[in-house]
DNA sequence: ACAATCAGACAGACCTGTCTGTATATATGC
DNA sequence: GCATATATACAGACAGGTCTGTCTGATTGT
């Protein structure tokens, strides 16, 4: 599960095949099919297992900030910054996902969608703990940051868009989620 | 060539072979090969048209902006949210080709870099040209925005998220490309 | 003994790219 | 106008590799 991990997330999921994670792996491949009947279930419990982390550590991490909603916002945009930053960073495996399936009902897309309700939640609650105008427009808002901070600094093989992420979060925060003018 | 576009968008680009866009295109394998000698050539020709189209059709509807920098950018979120709003929407066709080919020296992701510059080159004359503070990092940010409109919209099945951009862009604007607090 | 895992062969489908001979459209020369 | 040459496209077989998933008999751990 390991090497499926690490390669899927390398190099995608098309383009890693099973034999592949069983050569390196040293696992057998019956012993992989017991454990998981598809390729497909592969892929989402890949995905279910990132999605897993990713959760216990923001919330490790945002603990701390219980009782600073506002900051805690900005807590979510600087590990962001330093996961972007991180050697082995290659964009959002979720996102990733969904662009190479595009069934909506595929195991992998279910996984994903559960994984940003997650992640819109953190933004939605914080906005509402802080008493912000509009909370849910700004919790969307909020996540669209959060999704470009990932897509941008794939794409432009930097961490710059993280920050600049960060940086127009600020700004959202601070004009309290009012639709402009 | 129109096969492989709607195929490759639709479903993905290594999902889709060259066996069926022959099939389904009416054309032989060997005229195919004479004219994209290997399937990398086919897609990054798909990227570039999808990009020329685009650009064509931006710039023709940003014409009648050329005097009006600021509601110039709006337009852009606006079209853009037509677009996500469509029936054959997808994603944008560029994240998702990097999603699938990691290598950044790859002929689709050299495709998707340039195009990406060029958007950037949108928002950057636009913000110089409505005289706003740091129009670099503000374009930056409205990169963020364009980006994240695609890929929500894609993830979401709907365009609310390209409007919620929409919106959050008039903020970044509105605060003139200020660094929060 | 039983459960879990292993090594590795197998089946059938699919993949990218190569090749041959044929067909069609167009241009050129007489 | 007709014959010929050339360019382009076609049908389809082929090669070799890779893919996902199945299966058998053997091995290892408890």
């Amino acid at each position: 599960m390991q090497v499926a991990d690490e390669l899927f997330y390398a190099r995608g999921l098309h383009a890693v095949g099973i034999d592949e994670i069983i050569a390196k792996s040293g696992a057998a491949k019956a012993t992989l099919y017991a454990h998981f009947p598809t390729k497909d279930d592969l892929i989402a419990a890949y995905l279910q297992q990132r999605s897993a982390a990713w959760r216990d550590y923001l919330d490790t991490t945002l603990a701390t900030y219980t009782d600073r909603p506002r900051e805690r916002i900005d807590a979510i945009f600087r590990v962001l910054a330093d996961r972007c930053g991180a050697a082995d960073f290659r964009g959002c495996p979720f996102v990733n996902a969904a662009a190479e399936y595009p069934d909506p009902r595929h195991p992998a897309r279910l996984v994903v969608a559960a994984q940003r309700q997650w992640v819109r939640g953190l933004f939605r609650d914080a906005a509402r703990e802080a008493r912000l105008r509009q909370p849910e427009a700004l919790a969307d808002q909020l996540v669209l940051l959060y999704d470009s901070a990932l897509v941008g600094s794939h794409l432009m093989g930097t961490a710059k868009p993280a920050t600049r992420a960060r940086e127009a979060a600020r700004v959202l925060v601070a004009a309290g989620g009012t639709k402009s003018r």
